[in-house]
DNA sequence: CTATTACCCGACTAAATTATTCGGCTATGT
DNA sequence: ACATAGCCGAATAATTTAGTCGGGTAATAG
C-alpha cells in the first residue's frame, strides 16, 4: 500500500461521482471541472477503477460513470489499490535470499504487518462515509438540470496547474507538534 | 502523510539501530550494509532525522547514531513525518478559492480528518513496539564484539541496486481479494 | 445516416520524487 | 598525524506522477 496524491486524486472523484449518483452517469469532464482534475488523468484513472469493478460506463451522449456497486461497499482501499497497482514488495523483492549477517531482511514481516494493518484501517472507511461527512457539512450539489447547456456561458476552465507537489495526505506534522 | 519507500527506508534503519542501542553509537555504514541501503542515501535520511531530534550523533571513531529519546517514546510517525517533509497541502494548496461550481474544493477537510486518522495511527505504533516484534521472531544480533576489524574478511558487499520500485506498503492487493 | 457525445486507449512528454554517487570538509579518538 | 565517521551540497539516473495528444469506438439524437 502506498499513498501518493494518485490514490488521492481518485478518492476525490469517487466521492464526486458517489454524491451525483442519483442523476444518472456522471461524465469525467463534470469531474475535471469540479475537481480541477485533469481529463485524461482521470480517464487513466477510471480504466483502472473499471477494470476492477468499482465503476461501470455508459457510452455515448448522456454517459458517463456510475458506481460498479454500493456506495458502502466500497473502502478507501479498494480505490487506492485499484489505482496505484502495487504490485510488489519489500525491497528484497520476492527472493528470499537477502539475509544481511542479521538475521535475513527484517523488512519482510515487518512491512507485511504493518501494511496490513494500514489496509485494515483504510478498509474500515467506505466512499458512503465520506459522502455523508461531505452532505452533513452542508455541501450542495447542483442538481444538474441536463440542460442541453448554453454553449457560451462555460468560461471552460482550463485546470491550471496547481503544480501539486506530489503531496498526498501532505500536511500533517503539524499535529506532530503537541 | 505520505507514503513512500523512503519512509519506509527511514523505519527499517531506525529498527536496526534501535536494536544495537547497547553496544553504542551504530555507525550508517554497518546499517548501509545490513539493510542494504546506499550510504549517502542514509547520510541524507539521518541529516533529517537528527534534525528532528529523533537520533543524536557521535563524531570521529568508534562514533555514529545513537536514538534521540527512548524507543517507546518513538513512533511510526515521527519517522516517516521527519523525513517526508510534507510541508503542503490539499491539492488547492493554501488558498480557500478553490471553489469549484460545487460547494468549494471537498478535498481541504475531508484530508485533513482521513490523514489525521492516519497520523493517530501511525503514532500509535512506536519503535519498542517493532523492536520487541523482530526480537519475538527469534533475531540474532551479533554482538559486534567491536574488533578492530579483520580488513579483508568483509567482502564489502556492495549494495545491489535492487531498483525498488517505488513501492511501499506495496504487497497489498493480495489482502482484499477476501 | 450522420453528427455529436463520451468512453477508450496507447504513446509521448514534463515535472517531481527517489535513490545513488561524488567530492570535500569537520570533529574526535588513538 | 591519521584514520574514523559524521556532515554537507551538488550532480545524476531511474521511476513515478501528472498531463497532453491523437486517434479510435459505442450509443444516441436529429
Amino acid at each position: 500500500m502506498r499513498l501518493t496524491t494518485k490514490g488521492r486524486f481518485a478518492v476525490t472523484a469517487m466521492i464526486d461521482l458517489a454524491l451525483r449518483q442519483n442523476n444518472g452517469p456522471v461524465t469525467l469532464a463534470a469531474i475535471s471541472q469540479r475537481q480541477q482534475i485533469s481529463l485524461s488523468y482521470l480517464e487513466q484513472l477510471f480504466g483502472k477503477l473499471r477494470r476492477h469493478n468499482l465503476v461501470e460506463s455508459t457510452r455515448g451522449p448522456g454517459g458517463g460513470y456510475t458506481l460498479g456497486r454500493k456506495a458502502n461497499e466500497i473502502s478507501v482501499a479498494d480505490i487506492i489499490l485499484s489505482v496505484d497497482e502495487p504490485i510488489d514488495a519489500t525491497h528484497c523483492a520476492g527472493k528470499e535470499n537477502c539475509l544481511g549477517e542479521t538475521g535475513r531482511c527484517m523488512t519482510h514481516e515487518l512491512w507485511t504487518s504493518l501494511n496490513q494493518r494500514m489496509i485494515d484501517f483504510l478498509n474500515s472507511v467506505n466512499l458512503q462515509k465520506l459522502v455523508d461527512d461531505q452532505l452533513a457539512k452542508g455541501l450542495q450539489i447542483e442538481d444538474k438540470p441536463m440542460i442541453k447547456r448554453a454553449i457560451t456561458s462555460a468560461p471552460v476552465v482550463k485546470p491550471i496547474r496547481v503544480n501539486a507537489p506530489n503531496s498526498v495526505f501532505a500536511l500533517g506534522n503539524t499535529f506532530l507538534k503537541s
